[in-house]
RNA sequence: GGGACCAUAGGGUAGCCUGGUCGAUCCUUUGGGCUUUGGGAGCCUGAGACCCCGGUUCAAAUCCGGGUGGUCCCA
């Protein structure tokens, strides 16, 4: 992959996920084969949510007075918010926002909804999408203007512990969540500057991309009472008095979607983890003149005994030549391959592909199921493995930030380093190497600031990001 | 926020500098036909483009201005 950039757009168009010739910039097409990709996915992320929470839908739209209620939080998104001003040829009286996101849709409907402390803890989330104008170059999947999948989920508790304890919560939901999906990540604290608006703190899970950028694939915002002390989200305690709720808000987008073709991405195209791939097999007929039917007809058999067993599988059964079938469905990520010709029905066999490592290997017919199922958890379990250590391998040590940025020139990746987690330190790093602090983690062992020679808090990251 | 470059069939491109030879190149795609099918077959025959608005000129894909869209770099 000589250009991760122009690689990823070009398979986004070949492997039928967008078309993103939609006439309006940043807003793009989600095409059958990638409605699919999106739909499996977003099934997985929906059973690990459903346990305890509940799936709601809000309104799209929010007033302008309740958007900006929430100062910090408003200057945040004033750049970006696209605005309805008419309804037909009137002019409103009070604009209209397309939501950037919906806490100041939510809030107001929470002050209505709580009034006890047994109304508690509440925990919904939604898959809308959102808006926001960015000015910038867009990139499908990953900087649009229309975020078509915005998983937002918004928690409200009795107590500050238990907002903490439900922040770590969404933290397990999402390590689980992107280990399904075989995507690698790093858990930071985000640095004050650079935190969700209107939140007391951000915790956020990046991915590394093929190119040394990392891509922001998740984050997780304690908002204590910020938000409920705006929006008067008050209940009544066990004892009679009444107190301002504690919120947590945690979310996910399209670049989750992104980082499963970055991430597994090779030189072929697509490596779909089998969970999520809409076809996990494809079974490609050889045939010739005298045995058509035959094959065929195997073919099919197969086809149903798998589908029973509960794979998802297509016959493909075009008019083209086999060759161009495989190149076809390796381009489009599908994990296994099974080829069926006449020499197979003469060993009662089938010669099974795999996607990730394209090994070839004959399967008897009989135990056809198990065997399957798994090579396909192999499959995952390979590309987890093969994505795990392509990250670590690109976080890197630095002596010292002039070497911190010779690294982040020369091989890009992320950089960990010894902060002592001051503010004005930081912000004097990001000045002095032209790169981003993305978080922090706890350190483990003692040592000096790399840029203020102060006793370091903080293990803290540096990379190129998106 | 600042700057650079670019826009030609569905996708990728040549032509532009030096206006006429363009009835626009090549690859891919695509309709029909024959023939083939264990890793992108071949042949025959069709289809498909100069981003928009204005200007200069006898003449504009080509030069100029604006708009829109795209790519990249720096803050």
């Amino acid at each position: 992959m000589i250009d991760f950039s122009e690689w990823f757009h070009n398979i986004l168009e070949e492997a039928e996920i967008i078309d993103s010739r939609y006439p309006i910039k940043g807003m793009n097409v989600w095409l059958p084969y990638g409605f699919q990709l999106r739909k499996h996915t977003l099934k997985i992320l929906r059973n690990i949510l459903d346990r305890d929470h509940q799936e709601t839908l809000f309104p799209l739209l929010i007033p302008e007075d309740q958007l900006e209620k929430e100062s910090i939080h408003v200057k945040g998104f004033e750049d970006e918010v696209y605005w309805i001003t008419h309804g037909g040829l009137t002019k409103l009286n009070k604009k209209l926002a397309l939501r950037p996101t919906s806490e100041t849709a939510m809030y107001p409907m929470f002050s209505l909804w709580i009034r006890s402390h047994t109304d508690l803890p509440l925990k919904i989330y939604q898959i809308v999408n959102t808006f926001r104008y960015e000015t910038k170059h867009t990139r499908p999947l990953i900087r649009v203007r229309e975020i078509t999948t915005f998983k937002e989920a918004h928690t409200v508790h009795g107590t500050m512990e238990e907002a903490e304890e439900q922040v770590q919560e969404a933290i397990r939901l999402y390590k689980e969540f992107f280990n399904s999906l075989a995507i690698p990540y790093i858990i930071t604290k985000r640095p004050p500057w650079d935190k969700f608006p209107g939140s007391n703190y951000t915790i956020a899970f990046d991915t590394l991309l093929p190119d040394g950028k990392t891509l922001q694939i998740a984050t997780v915002h304690n908002l204590g009472q910020t938000f409920s002390k705006t929006f008067n989200i008050k209940f009544e305690t066990p004892t009679g008095e009444h107190e301002y709720a504690y919120q947590t808000c945690y979310g996910l987008s399209d670049r989750i979607i992104a980082s499963i073709i970055a991430v597994h991405g090779d030189d072929s195209g697509l490596r779909l983890p089998p969970k999520v791939a809409p076809y996990q097999i494809i079974i490609v007929p050889i045939i010739f003149k005298e045995e058509a039917e035959e094959v065929m007809k195997a073919c099919e058999e197969i086809r149903y005994r798998l589908e029973d067993s509960g794979f998802r599988v297509k016959l493909d059964d075009r008019d083209i030549r086999a060759g161009r079938k495989y190149y076809e469905w390796e381009m489009k990520g599908a994990p296994l391959r099974i080829e069926i010709g006449p020499r197979d029905l003469k060993k009662k066999v089938v010669v099974v592909a795999r996607r990730d490592t394209k090994e070839k290997i004959e399967i008897k017919l009989e135990n056809l199921e198990e065997k399957i199922d798994k090579i396909l958890h192999d499959i995952t379990r390979m590309l987890r493995e093969e994505a795990w250590k392509k990250m670590r391998e690109n976080i890197r040590t630095a002596p010292n930030l002039k070497e911190a940025k010779k690294i982040i020139e020369e091989k890009k990746g992320i950089i960990s380093f010894p902060w002592c987690g001051n503010e004005e330190c930081g912000k004097n790093i990001e000045e002095k190497i032209k790169v981003d602090i993305l978080g922090v983690s706890e350190a483990k062992k003692k040592s000096s600031c790399i840029n203020c020679g102060k006793e370091a808090e903080y293990k803290a990251f540096l990379a190129k990001t998106y």
